[in-house]
DNA sequence: ACATAATAGTTCAAACATGAACATTAAACA
DNA sequence: TGTTTAATGTTCATGTTTGAACTATTATGT
């Protein structure tokens, strides 16, 4: 018997993963910081960008990609529509539904937001191979569809 | 002169960035429900988890290592003191420094706490080789050694 | 058709994080 | 020493995120 337990600090899928995540946070903190000045916050830049890969998508469809609840797109979209980057208009065919587009002035700042935000990206993976990169990817990927559902 | 520049979903690093930032989400979300049944939040676990590993640390420390503002912990102790997980005592050399160490309860605690956040990063990394999480974790220190002063 | 369920979006209060200004104490240095 | 500068922690006002309750609309089932 065990007098002390295996503590997760000796197990290296627990201590790679507090790595992953110290990463995560601190690129987010840095990401806030080159957004300033377009006067753009990370989440907003996340809305921007689902909005040009999917126009037309709903509220509800937009919360789950971004892995948020409903509501805090309901408090989201009013500045960035007041702002005049993006529309929202009722659906047609269910008058229960908004679909979301992004203005041009929209797009622009997502454009100039993107710099940015490939920028760091870039700096912060300039030490990984293209394999390496791609196969923390691909990992990534596989840990969201494990958990997506939790 | 390209007619349209090239779009950050087409890079390699962007793509995969956008996967890792999302299992991140993912995965601390699906901490904060099982958290829940202890009544702890991931925030919370972070901070005895650092008592843990370094006693007797300073607030001003413990926000550094969490990468948060001073005043973030300063809200943050007090529920967790009332609770009489940990102790906040003045430091005899340095007037102004308040010493942090876990009480037995709060040890108590965080085992628990441990365990369910265990579980959870072995299910998410489960799908790795022993390679592959450590190459990850490697990836991922650099990333943070690059960006920590950003 | 009608009653019941489910869905999309909003509102609201509470929890949470943040940064600037502040008080206290320590360090630097003249 | 005495003055200035820096560091620690707190307070407070602001902005963000969340989940539950609510309205309006559509889908389902009898």
């Amino acid at each position: 018997m065990n007098i002390k337990q295996e503590l997760p600090w000796d197990n290296p899928r627990f201590r790679n993963w507090v790595a992953v995540a110290r990463a995560c946070h601190v690129l987010e903190r840095a990401l806030a910081v080159k957004l300033a000045p377009l006067d753009l916050k990370p989440a907003q830049l996340d809305v921007l960008m689902n909005l040009y890969r999917h126009p037309g998508m709903s509220q509800h469809d937009l919360a789950r990609k971004l892995l948020v609840g409903r509501s805090n797109i309901t408090m989201l979209l009013p500045q960035l529509e007041s702002r005049g980057l993006l529309r929202r208009e009722g659906d047609e065919k269910d008058k229960r539904v908004l679909r979301l587009t992004l203005t041009e002035a929209g797009t622009d700042l997502l454009m100039k937001a993107l710099k940015v935000h490939m920028a760091l990206i870039e700096k912060a993976m300039s030490q990984s191979t293209p394999e390496q990169c791609d196969m923390i990817g691909d990992q990534m990927r596989k840990i969201y569809d494990v958990l997506k559902d939790t």
